[in-house]
DNA sequence: AAGCCTATTGGACCGGTGGACAGGGTGGGC
DNA sequence: GCCCACCCTGTCCACCGGTCCAATAGGCTT
C-alpha cells in the first residue's frame, strides 16, 4: 500500500485529504517513516525548508501543495526538486491522479504550468532565446539606457542625474520608460532583467 | 480499457510492446480510432510529422521512444509537446509506469532527463543559477536571510512579508538590520551585493 | 507640412521605503 | 537570576520612487 504523508501548517484539510487516501498520514513537522509521497502543504512556501525535506527523504517524490497555486512558487518548488505542484483543495480524484503519476516516475504540474516549463526548458536547452542577448537593452533609446545601467549599479534618481547632468525628473521620465518597455514595475526588477551586464570595469574594484 | 497506439517505421518491436499492452495497436501512420496513448517510435525523430501528430490528437498524451534516447531529441521533443520520452526497448514494466504517468497528467522523462529539464526550466524562468553562495548572505541571521533573498527577487516589502507570514514591520526591521550588516543603504544595492560581490557602493561620494 | 519619436523638464500626487523612536516575546550562556 | 541575540510588532515621519497631468524643442520620415 501506498504511504502518503502530508506536511500542513495547519490540520484543517485533513479529512480532505484522507478521503482521497484513507490511510493518509497529516502531521505538522517531518519525521517517523518514510512515505512514498510526500505532500508538502505548509504555507507560506519557505524554500529552505522544502529543500531540506526533499533532501532528507531523497527518492521520495515531494508534491507541494498550496491554498493559492502562483507559477512562482511553483518554479521555485520544482527547482528544488518537488515532483508535483497543485491546489491543496484539489478534489480527491485530482489529488490521485497526481499520487499515480509522481509514484510512477512523473512531474505533474497542471496543463499552464507543464507547457509554461516545457517551453522554459527547451528554450533554455536548445539555446534558441526567443530574445536572446539582451532581454531588453537595446529595446531602450540610448538615454533610456544610460539611466537604465546608472540605476543598475544602484544608483538613486538623484545620482544617476547628477551623473548624467540631467534633472531627477528627466531621470524618472526615462525610467519610466524603461519599466514600460521591459515590462518590469520598479528599478529592482529592471536590475533583475539586466542582470546578465556586467559590472562597469571602472567601478569594480 | 486504455487504448495504446504505437507509430514505428517498421514493426518489430510489436511482441515487445504487446507484451505491455496487450491490445496495442501497431502502425506505421496516424490514423483509425483516438487512442489514450500515442507512442511515438518513428526514427529518425521528425519535428514536422511529431508535431502534427501532437497537435492532430489534441489532448492525447504524447510518449517518444527512441532506440538511443539523445538529450537533445528529448528536449526537442518536449518542445513540441511530448509528455514523455524514453527508449524504444524499454522493459514493458516501464513502459506501463510511463504510460500510467503520462495518462495520469503525468510528464515521463527519466531521472536525469528530469533533473536537467526541472534545472533548465528554473534557471530560464527563474533567472537563477542554482545556489551560488553568497559570501554576503552568511552574516546574516536566518530570517534576514530569507527577507533579503525575497527582495533579491524583487519583492516588496509587502509581498516578502506575505510569503514569510509576518507583517511589514518586521520585514523592515529584518530587512534594516541587512542593510547595516552588509553596509548598504537600500534593497536595490542588497542585491547587487548579493550578486555580483565587487562592486564599490559609494559613487555618489 | 504634418506626424512621430526622442529628449528634456515641470508640478502634483501617493504609495513604498528606511530610519528613529518604542516596545514584547523566546531561548541560550554565564 | 541576568544578559544577550534573535524574532516579532507598533507609531511617526522624512524621503524616495513611480505615475499622472502636462509642455517645449529637435530630428526624422512621409
Amino acid at each position: 500500500m501506498t504511504k502518503h504523508l502530508f506536511i500542513s501548517s495547519k490540520g484543517q484539510l485533513q479529512a480532505r485529504w484522507q478521503s482521497a487516501f484513507p490511510d493518509a498520514v497529516v502531521r505538522t513537522e517531518l519525521g517517523g517513516g518514510r512515505p512514498d509521497v510526500l505532500w508538502w502543504a505548509r504555507v507560506p512556501l519557505n524554500s529552505a525548508e522544502l529543500s531540506s525535506a526533499i533532501a532528507t527523504l531523497s527518492g521520495v517524490p515531494v508534491v507541494v501543495l498550496s491554498p493559492e497555486p502562483v507559477q512562482e512558487d511553483a518554479m521555485h518548488a520544482i527547482a528544488l526538486g518537488a515532483r508535483g505542484y497543485c491546489h491543496s483543495h484539489a478534489t480527491p480524484a485530482m489529488l490521485q491522479q497526481v499520487a499515480v503519476a509522481v509514484t510512477h516516475g512523473g512531474l505533474w504540474l497542471g496543463p499552464e504550468l507543464m507547457s509554461r516549463v516545457m517551453g522554459a526548458a527547451s528554450e533554455r536547452l536548445l539555446g534558441e532565446h526567443p530574445a536572446e542577448a539582451d532581454p531588453g537593452l537595446d529595446l531602450l533609446t540610448p538615454r533610456e539606457r544610460a539611466v537604465a545601467l546608472e540605476v543598475a549599479r544602484g544608483a538613486t534618481n538623484k545620482e544617476a542625474a547628477r551623473r548624467l547632468d540631467i534633472t531627477e525628473r528627466t531621470v524618472k521620465a526615462h525610467l519610466g520608460a524603461a519599466f514600460e518597455k521591459l515590462g518590469v514595475r520598479d528599478r529592482l526588477q529592471l536590475v533583475l532583467a539586466l542582470k546578465y551586464v556586467p559590472v562597469d570595469i571602472d567601478h569594480a574594484a
